[in-house]
RNA sequence: GCCGGAGUGGUGAAAUUGGCAGACGCGCCGGACUCAAAAUCCGGUGGGGCUUAAACCCCGUGGGGGUUCGAUUCCCCCCUCCGGCACCA
């Protein structure tokens, strides 16, 4: 169940305690965030003006209360990717909103008699404060939700576009239902059989329904999977398996004594011979027209009774026996003319294909243990070109060549499929077909916090969409919530009271509301526009700023937002709205922050909320840590002694950065004309140690390897430190440099820190706005190298050469190095590997046998 | 069953193109400071052998094999874990 209480820090006495060591972080932070507020640094005003474009988006919440620091790395991460891209110059948009509408929202009501509205309203503001506290710069000009009706006008807009197009359909049949939810789900709203939200199991019933007919896309959805080669590979796996492609051919059986024939789907055609006998599922129109003719078997349609009742009850439950029987028909083979008989079985599905498949036990695992329980004749159709043939002890499914298949006998399955779906085709029995699994998109719901479906129910007309100028059909305030499970919309008559478009005659409207998944898979293109009130959008700014560049969120939504998102784009580009084909460039899944182990949840007490731990470390803290944690796309678990060392680290810095300013009068570093560099000695050697790891952290920046990065910055204040230590001159530029560098590379990571820093530093600018600091070559060039030395591939010594040296020079030194020497003793050299800069490998003759 | 991904110290992890395995943290051990503790600072920290010590040697990235001068990295087989799909015809 949702909480709407907020998370109040509880120790305040710990905090009073670390805030100190000469790091006030408290402070530095409300300096930093009221400046980059009052500089309205993060605002995008003119969407058509930026020449260099980065739109960064972070998948906008729902607002359930509260934010734990689970959700944190998600903000995190694209607030440090935005901050990079706009200090290496980008105009940069990072929107932030809301995905409002929903469930838990409706249950609070239902439990605390408050309106869905204000819950939302309150938690909004809750988990805007705590995005403000990490310090994520989001654009809040732009802030949009999807429960408002200047937005979800024109959700129904949108659907009304659908409608309009053939894309958004009313119909029958068997869906999802989830008694706990009271309402309908899609298919990608299943797992495993369970409910995606509640886990409860989900039931089949009959309903008549609201689709969106994603299926026309199915193609497209999956040939446009190649152009997303910035997204992680397991997702396009995953959308892939979803969408379920699958070659193959439509098989018409004619029918003793029917009309209409028996339609299969095969992937083998070239099997057909091997058929012997057809498996219908219990679903089947067939067997409900048996059933209603009193043509059925006795058995049989007790069977059929059986099975759809348990399948009410959990349709997935999982049916590890086969079992069936004869309906009493029989089919003609469409090639041979012979007589196979017609079963109805539990292991075939109404749900894929035509519900009715072609038998071909020799070759099929499932038929072959079917045909084996009940004594049905098995033939042997293909054999594998290496030799492995059907033995009778089990079905082999391989390529191979067609035997006892005349006249297709010795074609290679290939050909044979050809051949086959040919040969039917000459006779009007069957033709070629691509069947997919993915399933048009369910989208009503018989719940009250959605978008209301713009529909009415006319008596004379039937159902009538409502004119665009009538939008946005407003959800009521006035309704009850009451525990029955029925739609509160029912209990308003004003809302069910409307006037048909067409006849303006007395008319129902449509109660059903839209999944919520409809209000997200558009929200990207409102950005550009948040307050435009003539369109859903304005196509300019869109093409202009998108694809989204940068989009990032949680794996949880690899199928469904993510493939609803990508279907609704392409009917906007197939309507002319847009000129691209895909909503979102690169892709990152962060991975989840366990804690004990666990997904942290409510319901399992294990919850690390932020604000007392920002409270007592800082923001900066929390973020570093949170960035360090390990690698962002891989799970982590949740560390409260890892927290003290980003802490640490921090304090680190900062005291470098005081110690750096009380040795000298505070002028900005690196502004003025260049220094002159040491040419050798420890200054030399720190900027080379310098100038290596700001080129390792912008990669690893780049690369997403933010905890890389921030191991980088360690080293870097550690180079600075050490050189300290050994008491080195701390006037010297290099010093400058490094604190100058370390600074702008900490900007992205920990802004409120390094935003002091660089105040103190006597900037006037922000650091925010700095340029990204880039690595000058010329210091990491080395008089010297020092080369690995091996013998046989195992590393010996070490030796240093002058940079530049020939290998033969390189070869010599190596050979002379007394523990070469000893390990070669002996034995002849056979070869020398130079691999200049990196190592020298001393390769001896194997000794003779 | 099919399809992905992963397996490295006590622990989170690092190693960009095949080139010093374990960077950077956490923890632990020892020391300094302190009446004491916390905090901080310094040193050590993969396993084993040998040694008074230093030096030195061997082993080591789930297991087995291979390619290569050289493999955490590439190839083959196997094991384990995680994720997705699943009587999908």
């Amino acid at each position: 169940m949702p909480d709407s209480r907020g998370t109040e820090p509880q120790t305040s006495t710990g905090a009073e305690e670390t805030a100190g060591r000469g790091y006030p972080f408290r402070e530095i932070t409300r300096r930093a965030q009221a400046r980059w507020r009052e500089e309205r640094l993060f605002e995008l005003r003119d969407p058509m003006k930026a020449d260099r474009r980065f739109y960064c988006l972070n998948m906008f919440p729902y607002p359930s209360g509260d934010l734990h620091v689970g959700h944190g790395r998600n903000y995190i991460l694209g607030d440090a990717v935005a901050r990079v891209k706009k200090m290496q110059g980008y105009t940069v948009l990072a929107p932030m909103g809301w995905d409002a509408f929903g469930l838990p929202a409706e249950n609070a009501a239902i439990a605390n008699q408050v309106p869905p509205a204000d819950w939302t309203r309150r938690n909004i503001e809750r988990m805007k404060k705590q995005l403000d506290a990490w310090g994520a710069m989001f654009d809040w000009t732009r802030e949009i939700a999807s429960c408002d009706p200047e937005y979800y006008r024109w959700t129904q807009w949108i659907f009304l576009q659908l409608y309009k197009r053939g894309l958004a359909y009313r119909a029958k049949g068997a869906v999802n239902w989830c008694p706990s939810c009271r309402t309908v789900l899609a298919n990608e709203q299943v797992i495993e059989g369970r409910c995606e939200r509640c886990d409860t199991p989900v039931e089949t019933r009959e309903l008549e329904q609201w689709y969106f007919k994603i299926t026309a896309y199915a193609d497209a959805l999956l040939d446009d999977l190649r152009l997303l080669e910035h997204w992680p590979e397991k997702v396009r796996v995953m959308q892939t398996n979803w969408i379920g492609r699958s070659e193959g051919a439509t098989i018409r059986f004619p029918l003793d004594g029917e009309g209409a024939p028996l339609e299969v789907f095969t992937t083998r055609p070239d099997t057909l011979l091997g058929a012997t006998f057809m498996v219908v599922a219990a679903e089947h129109p067939l067997i409900t027209s048996l059933i209603e003719r009193g043509r059925l078997p006795r058995e049989a349609a007790a069977f059929v009774e059986r099975l759809k009742r348990s399948r009410v009850e959990n349709r997935f439950g999982v049916e590890t026996e086969k079992e069936g029987h004869p309906t009493g028909l029989t089919a003609t083979h469409p090639l041979t003319g012979a007589k196979v008989p017609v079963w109805v079985a539990n292991y075939v599905l109404m749900g894929y294909g035509t519900g009715a498949i072609m038998a071909v036990p020799a070759h099929d695992q499932r038929d072959f243990e079917f045909a084996s329980k009940y004594r049905l004749p098995i033939v042997e159709v293909v054999r594998s070109d290496s030799g492995t043939r059907f033995d009778g002890t089990a079905a082999v499914e391989a390529d191979g060549r067609l035997v006892n298949s005349s006249p297709f006998d010795g074609l290679p399955s290939e050909e044979g499929k050809r051949a086959i779906v040919a040969a039917l085709g000459k006779k009007g029995a069957g033709e070629g077909r691509v069947n997919f699994r993915l399933r048009d998109w369910l989208i009503s719901r018989q719940r009250y916090w959605g978008a209301p479906i713009p529909m009415v129910i006319c008596p004379t007309c039937g159902m009538q969409p409502v004119p665009e100028s009538e939008l946005p059909v407003l959800l009521p305030d006035q309704v009850e919530f009451k525990p029955t499970g029925e739609s509160p919309l029912l209990t308003n008559e004003e809302f069910l009271r409307a006037t048909c478009p067409n006849c303006h005659g007395p008319a129902r409207r449509e109660t059903d509301t839209m999944d919520t998944f409809v209000d997200s898979s558009w929200y990207f293109l409102r950005f550009l526009s948040p307050r435009l009130e003539t369109k859903a959008f304005d196509s300019d700014a869109v093409n202009r700023w998108l694809p989204v560049n940068q989009y990032i969120g949680g794996v949880e939504h690899a199928i469904l937002h993510l493939l609803y998102s990508r279907f609704i784009v392409k009917v906007f580009r197939d309507m002319g709205l847009i000129a691209f084909a895909e909503p979102f460039e690169r892709l990152f899944t962060q991975g989840m922050i366990t804690k004990s182990g666990h997904k942290m949840s409510k319901s399992k007490g294990n919850v690390v909320p932020p604000d007392a731990l920002i409270e007592r470390y800082g923001a900066d803290t929390v973020r570093v840590y949170t960035l360090f944690i390990g690698p962002p796309e891989k799970d982590a678990e949740w560390n409260d002694r890892g927290v003290e060392g980003a802490y640490r680290f921090l304090i680190r810095y900062w005291k470098m950065v005081e110690d750096f300013i009380a040795l000298q009068p505070v002028k900005a570093p690196g502004s003025g004309p260049t220094p002159a560099w040491a040419v050798s000695g420890p200054s030399r050697d720190l900027r080379r140690r310098v100038h290596h790891l700001v080129q390792q952290i912008g990669d690893d920046v780049d690369r997403f390897h933010f905890n890389t990065a921030v191991s980088g910055l360690m080293q870097l204040v550690n180079a600075v430190q050490e050189y300290q230590a050994a008491q080195e001159d701390m006037r010297a530029p290099e010093v400058a440099e490094a604190i100058d560098l370390a600074t702008r590379l900490l900007a992205p990571l920990a802004p409120h820190t390094a935003e002091g820093a660089w105040e103190r530093l006597g900037h006037e600018r922000a650091v925010a706005e700095a340029p990204w600091p880039k690595f000058d070559p010329k210091a990491l060039e080395a008089d010297v190298v020092r080369l690995v030395v091996q013998v046989d591939g195992k590393v010996r010594s070490n030796i240093e050469v002058p940079s530049g040296s020939s290998q033969e020079a390189v070869r010599k030194a190596a050979l002379a190095d007394p523990k070469v020497e000893r390990f070669a003793q002996g034995k002849r050299i056979a070869q020398v590997v130079v691999v200049p800069g990196r190592l020298v490998n001393v390769v001896t003759a194997k000794p003779a046998p």
